[in-house]
RNA sequence: GUGGGCGUAGCUCAGUUGGUGAGAGCACCGGGUUGUGGCCCCGGAGGCCGCGGGUUCAAGUCCCGUCGCUCACCCCA
């Protein structure tokens, strides 16, 4: 169009009945989270720079490249959150939440910013629905996040998900695994120009390389679960041994990684098709060192991330039925100064109300009426005004009837209440 | 950052090898009912054809540039 301000790149607007949409699976979720005893904590958009730099990890592409970075007055290095979790540890550690015994859990819905091309299912602004439990490093831990996780998008109605699961054992562990694969990188031959500089700044990120070269040479690597101690071992057997007591299908992914460099263990994604070439709808793991790498004890925890962006691209419709609406429609100014007298009433008795602020014609006001899915119209004249009346329309049938204006808002009330009961039948 | 595709009405899009007046569907407003919605019929409003430059007698159409959107790479949710 002409020089109108625009929103910003990779910033979009949610209008209804979008919005209306991610409402629900707010609701859901937030349903599910306390069904396993999680409780919302809700956070700033802005921390200090370092938090992220130093949890992350500085050659991660999130912090080298990706973050909404700017000095503000005061001279200090903020940054616009590129994710949760480690927000979450240090509101933990701030607040003292660690220092009681036992798991602390948590879950927290919000924007997120990362400065990268938009394409789909990847903005500029983006929303997560995060899941966290901190201080206990045992296996069922993990299990439990993930069926919560399966739990609230299997309520939302989403099928034909695929859990993919690794583990990437501890930094001891890990040490091992990087000088095999750092070996094993250097030996071969023909890796594509990105492997080649990650070989160099983070090996472990060869290993999901989605050229089917760099994929074809990686069949024989060094996996990750070959190099992993007894206790890592142990854990991951156990994690498991569990999804499969519960009848969770999951995929062992030996080569998934995932770009922060916090996690440890348990690491986990969950897929969905639909979604283009960022078919990630979630992602998590355990990140036993973060707690004390922001200062605090040696204490582990765990979480996962739902992008919700991408759960809106593959929600099944659904359409939940509008709400009652009564619409009044009123002919000649006394009859709405009545009219709007008798809208806030209604409002006030708990209906959901509503009227033409234009003055205009009965078959306006009737037009407006159906289009906002009104289930009754009030019609207000001044026949109806002398006489003390009303006419009430049924907007599903047309038949009207006659009621006093007396009570008129309790005789609606229940004129909705019986169509409710009715619907529920 | 790099590459592909696309920018015509509020939305979805037509627009033939450049050739009188810029179109359709949906949405919106009005009429067909002196005070009665949906369906139907009639009418109306709404466009520097993203922006700038060039070629041409003539550009929505061709060329260059630019901005924007989109998909993909990188990486992640």
């Amino acid at each position: 169009m002409t020089d109108t301000i625009r929103a910003v790149r990779g910033m979009k607007d949610l209008l209804p009945p979008e919005s209306r949409r991610w409402q629900q699976v707010e609701a859901v979720s937030r349903e599910i989270f306390a069904r396993y005893g999680y409780q919302e904590i809700r956070l700033p958009l802005l921390e200090r720079t370092e938090l992220f730099a130093r949890s992350i990890g500085a050659d991660t592409d999130i912090v080298a490249k990706e973050m909404y970075t700017f000095t503000d007055r005061h001279g200090d290095s903020l940054t616009l959150r590129p994710e949760a979790t480690a927000q979450v540890v240090r509101a933990y550690l701030e607040n003292g939440l660690h220092l009681g015994a036992g798991v602390k859990k948590f879950f927290t819905i919000g924007p997120m910013f990362r400065y990268e091309r938009p394409q789909k299912g990847r903005y500029r602004q983006f929303h997560q629905i995060n899941g966290e439990a901190l201080g206990v490093d045992v296996p069922e831990l993990d299990v439990e996040v993930i069926l919560l996780l399966l739990d609230i998008l299997k309520h939302l109605g989403l099928r034909d998900l695929e859990l993919l699961i690794n583990s990437l054992g501890c930094p001891v562990c890990q040490v091992d695994f990087k000088a095999r694969l750092t070996i094993f990188l250097a030996r071969r031959e023909g890796w594509c120009d990105d492997c080649l500089r990650r070989r160099a700044a983070n090996p472990l990120r060869v290993l999901d390389c989605k050229s089917q070269n760099c994929q074809a040479l990686l069949m024989e690597a060094p996996l990750l679960r070959d190099c992993l101690d007894d206790d890592c071992r142990r854990h991951y057997d156990r994690v498991l041994e569990l999804l499969s007591r519960f009848g969770v299908p999951y995929t062992e992914q030996p080569r998934l990684v995932r770009g922060l460099d916090y996690y440890t263990r348990t690491a986990f994604e969950v897929t969905a098709g639909g979604l283009g070439a960022q078919d990630a709808v979630a992602g998590g793991g355990r990140y036993n060192g973060l707690v004390k790498e922001l200062g605090g004890p040696d204490l582990p925890g765990i979480g996962f991330a739902i992008g919700q962006d991408r759960l809106m691209e593959i929600l099944p419709e659904q359409d939940s039925p509008a709400p009652p609406r009564i619409f009044l429609a009123a002919l000649g100014p006394p009859a709405r100064e009545t009219a709007f007298s008798l809208l806030r009433e209604l409002r006030r008795q708990g209906l959901a109300a509503e009227f033409d602020f234009q003055d205009r014609s009965l078959k306006a006001q009737l037009s407006l009426a159906n289009r906002l899915g009104a289930s009754f119209t009030v019609i207000l004249g001044d026949r109806e005004l002398a006489q003390g009346r009303v006419l009430v329309r049924r907007m599903d049938g047309g038949e009207q009837q006659t009621l006093p204006l007396d009570g008129l808002a309790a005789a609606l009330a229940a004129l909705i209440a019986r169509e409710k009961d009715e619907h529920r039948v």
